[in-house]
DNA sequence: GTAGAACGGAATCTTACGTTCCCGTACACT
DNA sequence: AGTGTACGGGAACGTAAGATTCCGTTCTAC
């Protein structure tokens, strides 16, 4: 398969991808940002989606497929107990689907699928936060929407690049697991910290 | 002092007030949702700041300000360290002028004044945190640069009502600070935590 | 009374952005 | 080779939001 019919697939592709760029660093980008970081015409995005929100839903329900998906594996992880509840809190943020699907929450009506998902990850968010109450690792005065908020704080998180992002947000989720884990202690933190010119450089250029 | 030069002085608080309130709830407001919230006409801000973002670099400075205010404050305090230290960061976390220090950086030019007021926070801010570490309450890996963003992370937190999110940023502060604190220990987290409600609420309304 | 400071708020002007439209292009089928 | 057609590029359109300006009104001071 190739000429038009592979440029549609690939499109198919480049165009979600670059969505999830765009709309993951600044959640109001206009469209035309998401074509042209996808490398195509505003035409092919209107051929696939019929709207902008349209195109949001579907960026939505991906990233809380994805949450799901990492979730449920780490609810197949019957390994230590801690280790699996960390590699949890990691695989999430990872993901990074919180930023997306959380900010983007209220900007369009929710379908009935996404609600329909929304409930079945808040379960097995649960199920995984009980296993590790249930076995002592996890301090049991947090709650799981502690956690949901403690994920949302990592995810505003954003300074430098993609690749620097991601490496503090680890740094801050390993500090705040070191208040979670039982008992608690002080683990070594990834990565190193910011430089005060990361800090300042913000006072320049435009960053959302 | 009365009639209208009372207006006048009466309508000069009341708009920094008012500013202050809306762009640190919505960085993007309109002006006109600062002068609806004030109570005035929209002329009533442009007779004192001759554009929006002259407001905004008032309101940046003041902040500032006030920032360095707090952590002086802290540095004056020769208490018990740990005590002072954690002092600092809840009135840090209360003057909340992250929130709009930090979000209204980039978005118009600084004037001289900030960027010395910027540079004196930046020591005052690093001597609170040498003095911490130098007593041994603080453990020594986390940086003063870590401590700004973890008050950006905290200051991302907006559920509920201006109360509501004061108090939930405590009891994450609060968590964050386990970690921190040498040695490490598991404190009781101050109000409760968010409910299913507060969260998904979200999905539904407009939040910023 | 009257000049003038302060206002309130409508009118203006510009920008940004979602969506639509028109047209060229290249594959598929003959 | 010839042509119908789906696809995509990107300019054009319509609208809404919002900063700034302007004008008529009110209240104070003299």
């Amino acid at each position: 398969m190739s000429g038009r019919k592979a440029q549609a697939a690939r499109n198919d592709e480049l165009i979600l991808q670059a969505a999830r760029a765009v709309f993951t660093a600044d959640p109001g980008a206009p469209i035309a940002a998401v074509a042209e970081k996808a490398g195509v015409g505003i035409s092919a995005l209107y051929r696939r989606y019929p709207s902008k929100e349209a195109l949001l839903q579907k960026l939505c329900g991906d990233g809380l497929k994805l949450y799901i998906e990492v979730t449920e594996r780490a609810l197949a992880d019957d390994g230590d107990p801690w280790e699996a509840f960390a590699g949890y809190l990691r695989g999430i943020v990872d993901a990074d689907t919180n930023s997306l699907t959380i900010k983007l929450a209220g900007t369009f009506t929710p379908t009935e699928e996404l609600g329909r998902d929304a409930v079945r990850a808040s379960v097995v968010a649960t199920d995984v936060h009980h296993r590790a109450v249930e076995a002592g690792v996890l301090r049991p005065d947090v709650t799981v929407a502690d956690i949901a908020l403690l994920f949302e704080q990592i995810a505003s998180i954003k300074l430098g690049g993609e690749e620097r992002t991601v490496q503090l947000r680890h740094r801050y989720l390993t500090l705040v697991m070191d208040s979670l884990r039982v008992p608690p202690a002080h683990r070594d933190l990834p990565g190193p910290p910011p430089e005060d010119e990361e800090l300042s450089a913000r006072w320049w250029a435009p960053q959302a």
